[in-house]
DNA sequence: CACGAATTATTGTTGAACAATCTCCCTGGG
DNA sequence: CCCAGGGAGATTGTTCAACAATAATTCGTG
């Protein structure tokens, strides 16, 4: 068909062969990410697979991709949706959190240099809350809950709670406003990465499981009131 | 064409309309975990659609799913294979471990529906071990630590922890010979419940910890020689 | 206005085609 | 004898077009 140009977007610019499917998969990943696809809305094949300028097939494939991250949901001759967490998925968020984060505190590899890392973060939302912008202390937030997994050295405890960091991302993009929802924890932070500077890990890593406690009752009640 | 036939296998058997792709991707994650097809072999896509009879593109959208749960390692341009864990896999694996088995034991739902399941697994183990049953006493001990996982009550970690134990398997089949690997810990897995049951789960916590360095390090070891 | 049936749209799956890439064998030169 | 180079053939990556199966919608009828 000669009309595949009408949307040839970029896709010649970053690293043009890197396999198709994979490279559907990123963009849509980054703009489910950004909040241009809310939660909830329907992908079309037709729609999409014309707009992103390959075949259904492809598309599919990284529909399937993205499935296996439950970034988006497959509902049997219905369609996929954008993942639109709710009540449920927030408190398995927060499971998951409660295990990995205070067992990385406890018993990860803490080195100087995740050390500096951390700080470095922590300087950053500390910035962000100055300048108030809630986005920029949403981001430094999730970068350091992220550094704190890093503590275990393993990849598929990183890629989940990557995974678990973009659902939360999702329920933020899901509530209509976002009322600044993390300027409480940046001193909580502060004081985590200066318990581990310290070597109190098990301040650390109760601190931590007492911090996620918290974000979870308040990330309900906002999602309770939001449904309400 | 009239002979797709030729490979009808069962596939009307068990729950037709499973949508093909995921009908496909169960299947081949079961011969994979049964040992029938050995790691680092080739899945080649034409021979393999014809034996299964689906198309090729069916065929790799279950590719897709099983290379996300990395039980098959895609390379491009050269074709799927079994996945086949080598020292660093390992590695990983008891990383992962090291973090939500004793993060379970400590923090989980220790619940009495719990320990009795447990106590019910353990005592499958003995009677294996006392049968002399390798396959059994592996299963049973798979079957306790993914349980002890369980107790977290998160489907993604339960999730995680089932990718882990596939894996594990995996090593083992790439094992040429299955020497009695399983026999010295079912006594602790023993050990493991009954601290659980007492409520001692620090003790539960450390004890696993250190099983859990134990068989790792045995495992390298034997993944040494089988190499060396 | 309610209800059911036909129409329409969308997904699920297939088969065939072609380009890109890899594999392997075969030949020629050192 | 060994190694480099070059095809020929096979395999994967991707697209397209078609049809079956299922869901959504519309419309006619009571």
């Amino acid at each position: 068909m000669a009309m595949k140009a009408a949307a040839e977007f970029d896709r010649a610019t970053a690293a043009e062969h890197a396999h198709t499917a994979v490279w559907i998969a990123t963009v849509l990943r980054g703009r489910i990410a950004a909040g241009e696809l809310t939660p909830g809305s329907k992908l079309s094949e037709q729609a999409l697979s014309s707009a992103l300028g390959v075949s259904r097939n492809t598309l599919r494939e990284a529909f399937s991709t993205l499935a296996g991250e439950s970034m988006v949901t497959r509902i049997p001759n219905r369609g996929v949706f954008v993942a639109s967490p709710g009540v449920e998925e927030v408190r398995e968020i927060y499971r998951v959190r409660r295990m990995i984060e205070p067992a990385a505190a406890l018993w990860g590899e803490v080195t100087p240099e995740a050390l500096d890392t951390m700080e470095a973060i922590v300087r950053r939302a500390q910035e962000a809350r100055d300048a108030g912008s809630v986005a920029d202390m949403a981001d430094a937030n999730q970068a350091l809950h992220r550094a704190v997994v890093g503590l275990t050295g393993s990849g598929s405890l990183q890629t989940l709670m990557d995974r678990v960091l973009a659902e939360m991302r999702l329920v933020f993009h899901a509530m209509a406003s976002t009322p600044d929802f993390h300027s409480h924890y940046v001193d909580r932070n502060v004081r985590l990465v200066e318990r581990l500077r310290a070597g109190r890990r098990d301040e650390a890593a109760s601190g931590l499981s007492a911090d996620l406690d918290v974000a979870e009752a308040e990330l309900l009640d906002r999602l309770a009131d939001a449904s309400g």
